[in-house]
DNA sequence: TATGATGCTTTGGAAATCGAAGCGCAAGGA
DNA sequence: TCCTTGCGCTTCGATTTCCAAAGCATCATA
């Protein structure tokens, strides 16, 4: 993480008011940031592996979510494989109705994939 | 909305599958996007008001988020005020444990702000 | 008629993201 | 002992996204 990575306390992009909940949105809301959270909820992975199951996502982008993922302790490296922290698990868990939200989603606008039962 | 708006039913970035949860991962993962939701979730906002709530975020970036959001039916234009369709009620309020969460987030890392009882 | 507010669009430059290549290391096989 | 494979990343040039300022057309009020 770098001094520009959100967190709760310190003015981000939009908000000055250093609001926890302004430090959430502007951190997820960074490409590839939610994903990775949750592809770590289905069980701890190392770099390689996690790229994997992110679509084969850019090395470099990866790399620099980690540290920042790390450095506000959503994650952690233990030997060579990041897990998500309790943290992160609990953060995971507040955007869990996120899987049932979007099948809503998909029936309202008509889409196709429904042999989908891995959230 | 243009035709690389992600959707559900149709491949996003780092994803094949089409499954919803993907392509809200992907929608939300663009910047200011949670945020404009969070925003008008306060209320029904015309543009430029919008804008402000964001803090005075890009026009540019505001117009395309918009047209985004509204192609994929979680916000409507009602006369020149923006709103969110059931749909992306539905949405915040899957989201909403986010400001618990962020209130927790900043007792762990030992953030400043406390005054702040608007999520 | 001016003045200010609105909903945007345009534009040039800055920053984020991408993807391919590469580095150093460790393990396994021939 | 070499050779290959996989690992965790970095580096770097190219593309995409984002940004802030300016501008345009329109409407309301003065």
């Amino acid at each position: 993480m770098d001094a520009r990575t959100p967190r709760p306390g310190v003015p981000v992009r939009g908000s000055e008011s250093g609001r926890p909940v302004m430090a959430a949105l502007d951190l997820l809301g960074r490409r590839w940031t939610l994903r990775i959270l949750w592809e770590l909820s289905h069980g701890p992975a190392g770099f390689r592996e996690l790229q994997r199951r992110c679509g084969r996502m850019s090395s470099s982008v990866l790399s620099t979510r980690l540290s920042e993922l790390t450095g506000v302790r959503l994650l952690a490296l233990h030997g060579d494989a990041y897990r998500l922290t309790r943290l992160g698990e609990d953060l995971v868990e507040a955007l869990s109705p996120l899987s049932d939200w979007s099948r809503r989603w998909a029936e309202e606008t008509g889409a196709g994939t429904t042999g989908d039962t891995e959230g």
